[in-house]
DNA sequence: CACCAGGTTGACC
DNA sequence: GGTCAACATGGT
């Protein structure tokens, strides 16, 4: 039985080449990045994290200190940027007091329970902070995911996705880093607006060997 | 002017 | 246990 996602990887692959994810300086931009880019075009958050570079609060004891109304303006290119400006204070708090590098040395399950348990932080900002900033195999369900799956005829919810990735491929950190990268380049290409139309490269690949 | 973007939460069935 | 408005700015 031919996995189809593997191929569908490696056609991605090849087409875009590698993407070498997530765009960051260090482990904290991660985390930062991945909440202010909740329901946010990447382009705004990367100005977002300028003005906070700009400010000197790219780290947890600096933004954990810092006024509300200064992270506020920084972020406000985001949207959502009160109850972001509230998260991301909280969530700076956390890592300020617990230290960054020894909560993403937690083993998987208990760093990602901890992380979902934090204001702010659901399933998909929780897996890329895991993925990402500590390095370890999970696979991220985005918008982009689920739509390429839908239109390759695989539904379900965040779990049951993740789940189908994760038994699908080989559990390899970086393998599943680069994949999904390659699924929000693709989509950002030819999956405007909630559909695949012109997306070759997904839609010659029928990843419909699931449920 | 309408719709959308690398989601999450809390309220209400 | 699922569904849904609210959250807010900037780009097309």
């Amino acid at each position: 039985m031919p996995n189809h996602l593997l191929e569908l990887y490696q056609n991605l692959l090849a087409e875009f080449g590698p993407q070498n994810w997530w765009p960051a300086e260090t482990e904290f931009e991660v985390v930062v990045g991945a909440l202010l880019t909740q329901q946010t075009r990447w382009e705004s958050v990367e100005q977002a994290i300028r003005n906070l570079k700009a400010e000197s609060l790219i780290t947890p004891d600096a933004l954990a200190g810092a006024d509300r109304g200064v992270i506020e303006e920084c972020i406000r290119c985001t949207g959502f940027y009160r109850q972001k400006g509230e998260r991301l204070q909280l969530l700076s708090q956390y890592f300020a007091e617990n230290g960054l590098s020894e909560i993403l040395a937690k083993p998987v399950d208990e760093l990602r329970e901890e992380l979902l348990s934090q204001k702010g932080v659901g399933p998909e900002t929780a897996d890329s902070i895991i993925l990402y900033a500590a390095h370890k195999p999970v696979f991220v369900i985005d918008a982009y995911t689920k739509r390429i799956c839908e239109c390759a005829g695989v539904t379900g919810g965040y779990d049951a996705l993740q789940q189908y990735f994760e038994e699908s491929l080989p559990r390899d950190t970086h393998l599943y880093q680069e994949f999904h990268a390659l699924i929000v380049r693709c989509g950002k290409e030819y999956c405007t607006k909630k559909r695949c139309d012109e997306c070759i490269i997904v839609a010659s690949n029928p990843i419909t060997a699931r449920v």
